[in-house]
RNA sequence: GCGGCGGUGGCGCAAUGGCGACGCAGCAGACUUAGGAUCUGUGGCCCCUGAUCGGGCUUGAGGGUUCGAAUCCCUUCCGCCGCACCA
């Protein structure tokens, strides 16, 4: 793999062919010249990279990658499939007129980065800093078209400065849910102070709260604000994580760690007050549907309504999507953390308690005590786990079925949870398998209140499943005031969702499943939140004038983490083992004061949030965007109702994580009136994955690939015999193929062609280093087919085109055109193959008319060859902003047409016929074909199918 | 379990109702001291033939619509990706 390939070695025969080394020197000199010109450089209307006024007045195209995380493996062939794809089209629109703004940062905060940090032992800036570096060297190889003006790293402290200052717009915002919109938090201090607005939770005015009660207040309203309630804390990790980094089984994403549920105080970010935005806005923008599925589902919006079930003076509020079915409710459930569990438990059981109902305990306090300490200690993973078998206990209490006024039973079990909805259902076993199972194991009653349609009785004895069925009708359900007996179910919700309003207890509503972001970690290496607390313990923003709020040089950067299983453990940060830069003195407007500083740091998703407002605007140090400039790439347009970036490629992976928070940070500084797009990304694209062979021997063990010999379609490795699989790419498994070696073997242009030819973009493939030499050749034989390999000198003569030479040019030329612009990359390079493959059979000089237009048509895939042959055809100006060529009609469409003669479906014989022939013409051509009189053979022709000027079908 | 996407030569794939694109591998030849370079040709399977010519079958499987189906419809199998005690 690593020898170096006689193939693309110089050859004594042919000294100006096209081999690696050539192409080596080729594509060093243009990448060093394109950064010496600047020639990626896109202009900005005003602010320090305005410029260039030839270019500034075109039409724009925002072009993205997700960013790369630097890590210190460096980069393998899959890691730029899409960094090349961006690239091409973005070559292309600048060649169709645009102003095409195209860059690339770096992801530099994280976990990763701290771990690989830990084990190396080498500060995370200074490990991060370095892979930065290396991994710049490994894309500059490739010749990607990159502003390298605008490129930054979220570690940069000119960077986080913004982060802090926008999570600082955040705390300092609330939701006005009349407006449908973020303000100022001081609008809402406002209407306090007026009176205008009444303060939620206490009786006093405004101006008579302690600074502590006002606080309390306003932290019920900020957009950020720190909370008591339950996260997900992570022992393995020593950090907690947000719900999107837990996975359905309950771990953490990252390093597969049980997660537990802890009250913790902690930083959150009310997503929630946007989920209705988020969900709608999805509908305007150009991103695949799987994508916005997801997306879709994690918000989890469902209709229902909150019903209120009195429990002696207290009263239990649930959430149903089936509140038609509340005449079934035959007993209640709340999650075991509910905070009305200690304030209805009684200190005995009621007269009569059912034995399985206690779990063999003397009192209720016992049992729900225990209960709840076995719930507690359980991971999500145990209680996935155990989902089968319905556990719980009975409270001791009753509830009154507001329908029917009959008591039911509340219980406490662990298959409602505290996170969704209110935490309390009301249970129907007839409807819900959930309930009925819990009702079989529980001996609790089932009342019918849907018909069967299924052929079962309404005995719900017999029943081995809950009927749940949107179509059938209502029965058993009447009262004095209210019948739904014989109405379909939309109706019947109708019905007793306004009798529920009417009498008081209860109204319809809405209902989501996504939940507040949990924003802080235990960790050192991510933004310090410019958050101070003073000796009352109120939070308190740093001003402006104090950021970047840097992180402290440490010598213990290392996270404390712990036995993974244990559930007992609490975090602990970092940052807080240095008092000199906690404890602090500073003058916040009313003199110096002791101030403690927060301590948590930032998520990594937090830097990615909002990095394509940076690209527009990198070195301005006295706002995040310059509004103009921001309006000009971004801004709402015809088509991209809420604005953003015109496309936006990356990894189907982050489909809930950065895209939502990215997305609600987007509407919360449009919100706030800081920039005119909506939403970040207008159309998303999610490449595939570059799969990779991995090679195991007898014990599973991988083996490296490069090493292993096939025959006779076996594999063996050292003589063994190994199993094959595809799988991904990566070190530990021993097949990573880097670029460096693929360049250093054939060149960066025949990479790039390689990978964008394997097959479609969002399609995922497998890796194949033999194939790469294909796209090699078509190189070499475009190279000859302008150049002389013996002498150098340039081929082309200025004689005209033959007519098949321009038609199939032209055909080229319109179908590239297509493929390049709605990303078909790999039908565009057969396209060119298949152009160069005529071109090379034709044989003789080429004529210029066709090598230029030729060489344009590649030059987005293969820029650096594309440039030289630019160049040596005589051209000063680069390659790169040209105009893309434009196909003539006239010779799009054939002038002879293969019409295809069938006979009942099979091809029988082919004419040459002019595109315009009619369609008795061409039946009379077909017909009078020696083939098809032959084929026909005297037999009875019935009918005849003609398409002219395509196809003829003869039935017989 | 629910939802989404997909099955085409030895391999990656092209074709959205009408000719199996393009590339790799393979085979044959040319150029060569040599070939893993380069160039030319070939290009799934079966039948017929001394060899041509010719004929038939092929897009996971089965059925349907149509003059004609990889493409549209129904049934079914397999693979991948989401979601999953969400009330």
């Amino acid at each position: 793999m690593s020898e170096t390939n006689p193939a693309t070695t110089a050859e004594v025969a042919a000294p100006h062919r096209y081999t690696a080394a050539m192409a080596a020197d080729i594509e060093a000199r243009w990448q060093d010249h394109w950064d010496a010109e600047g020639t990626y450089s896109a202009p900005n209307p005003t602010g320090d990279l305005a410029g260039d006024p030839r270019i500034v007045g075109r039409p724009k195209k925002f072009i993205m990658d997700m960013f790369p995380y630097p890590s210190g493996a460096g980069l393998h062939v899959g890691h730029p499939l899409g960094y090349i794809a961006t690239d091409v089209h973005a070559r292309f629109q600048r060649m169709n007129g645009h102003n095409v703004l195209h860059t690339l940062g770096f992801d530099a905060f994280g976990l990763p980065a701290e771990q690989y940090a830990v084990q190396t032992g080498t500060h995370p800036r200074v490990s991060t800093e370095a892979n930065i570096e290396n991994m710049k060297v490994q894309l500059r190889r490739l010749g990607l078209g990159h502003d390298r003006r605008r490129s930054f790293a979220t570690i940069d402290p000119e960077y986080y400065k913004w982060t802090q200052w926008i999570f600082l717009q955040i705390f300092n915002s609330w939701y006005d849910t009349e407006a449908g919109r973020a303000r100022p938090i001081d609008e809402l201090v406002a209407r306090f102070a007026s009176g205008e607005r009444p303060v939620p939770g206490h009786t006093r005015a405004w101006g008579e709260l302690t600074a502590t009660e006002r606080a309390d207040v306003l932290g019920g309203f900020r957009l950020a604000y720190a909370s008591d309630a339950p996260v997900n804390w992570c022992p393995g990790l020593g950090t907690v994580l947000a719900n999107e980094e837990v996975t359905a089984d309950g771990r953490s994403e990252r390093g597969n760690f049980p997660v537990f549920k802890a009250k913790l105080r902690q930083w959150n970010m009310r997503i929630t007050a946007y989920a209705d935005r988020l969900l709608d806005d999805l509908d305007a923008l150009d991103w695949p549907e799987a994508i916005k599925l997801q997306q879709r589902n994690w918000i989890g919006r469902s209709e229902g309504a909150r019903v209120d079930f009195a429990v002696g003076d207290e009263r239990i509020t649930v959430f149903t999507t089936r509140p038609d079915t509340l005449f079934g409710a035959t007993y209640m459930v709340l999650a075991p953390e509910h905070e009305l569990v200690e304030k209805i438990t009684p200190a005995a059981w009621p007269e009569g308690t059912h034995d399985v109902w206690t779990g063999g305990h003397a009192t209720p306090v016992d049992a729900v005590s225990a209960y709840r300490a076995q719930a507690a200690s359980k991971s999500d993973v145990e209680r996935q786990a155990e989902a089968k078998d319905k556990t719980g206990v009975f409270t001791g209490a009753f509830a009154v079925n507001p329908a029917n006024g009959e008591r039911v039973p509340v219980f406490i079990a662990d298959y409602v949870l505290m996170g969704y909805g209110t935490g309390a259902i009301m249970a129907v076993p007839a409807g819900d398998q959930r309930d009925f199972e819990f009702a079989r194991a529980f001996e609790l009653p089932i009342t019918c209140i849907v018909e069967p349609t299924d052929g079962r009785g309404t005995d719900t004895a017999d029943w081995e499943s809950a009927f749940a069925s949107y179509e059938a009708k209502i029965i058993n359900s009447a009262n004095d005031e209210i019948s739904l007996d014989g109405l379909p179910v939309a109706e019947a919700k109708a019905r007793v969702t306004d009798w529920l309003t009417a009498r008081g207890i209860g109204e319809g509503t809405v209902n989501f499943r996504l939940r507040d972001w949990l924003f802080s970690r235990q960790r050192y290496w991510g933004e310090p939140f410019p958050i101070v607390y003073d000796e009352d313990g109120v939070a308190h923003p740093l001003p402006e004038s104090m950021l970047p709020l840097e992180l402290p040089e440490v010598e213990d950067y290392s996270p404390r983490t712990f036995d993974a299983d244990d559930a007992d453990t609490r975090p602990e940060t970092p940052l807080s083992r240095n008092e000199d830069w906690v404890n602090v003195t500073l003058d916040l407007g009313d003199g110096p004061r002791k101030y403690r500083r927060e301590t948590n740091t930032m998520p990594n998703w937090a830097g990615s949030c909002w990095y394509e407002l940076r690209y527009l605007d990198p070195h301005n140090d006295r706002r995040l965007v310059d509004p103009e400039i921001e309006r000009y790439w971004m801004g709402p347009r015809e088509g991209q109702p809420h604005g953003g970036v015109d496309l936006y490629v990356g990894g189907a992976e982050h489909a809930v994580l950065h895209l939502l928070y990215a997305r609600f940070w987007s509407k919360v500084l449009h919100d706030l009136g800081h920039i005119s797009s909506v939403e970040p990304f207008h159309k998303l694209f999610n490449q595939g994955m570059i799969q990779a062979y991995v090679y195991r021997d007898s014990r599973g063990i991988a083996v490296p690939a490069a090493e292993v010999e096939e025959r006779d379609g076996a594999y063996y490795h050292q003589g063994e015999k190994v199993s094959r699989l595809l799988g991904k790419m990566g070190k530990s498994l021993k097949n990573a193929v880097t670029p460096d070696e693929i360049c250093a073997e054939y060149g960066a242009d025949t990479l790039r062609l390689y990978e964008m030819a394997m097959g479609p973009l969002d399609v995922s493939r497998p890796w194949d280093t033999r194939a790469v030499v294909g796209q090699f050749r078509l190189l070499q034989r475009l190279w000859r087919n302008i150049v002389d390999e013996d002498s150098g000198a340039l081929t082309v003569v200025d004689t005209e085109p033959d007519e098949a030479t321009l038609r199939a040019l032209h055909k080229a030329i319109d179908g590239v055109r297509q493929d390049l612009d709605g990303l078909r990359f790999n039908t565009a390079i057969a396209k060119i193959t298949e152009l160069n493959n005529h071109l090379t059979k034709a044989g003789g000089p080429l004529p210029r008319t066709v090598a230029e237009p030729l060489v344009l048509l590649i030059a987005a895939l293969a820029p650096h060859i594309a440039e030289e042959l630019w160049r040596r055809l005589g051209h000063e100006d680069s390659v790169v902003h040209q105009d893309f060529p434009v196909a003539d009609p006239r010779y799009v469409v054939d002038e002879s047409v293969t019409c295809v003669v069938q006979i009942k479906g099979k091809v029988k014989a082919r004419l040459e016929v002019s595109p315009s022939i009619s369609d008795e013409e061409l039946e009379k051509a077909a017909l009078s074909d020696e083939k098809v009189v032959a084929a026909l053979d005297g037999a009875g022709i019935r009918k005849v199918i003609v398409r002219a000027p395509k196809l003829v079908n003869i039935v017989t």
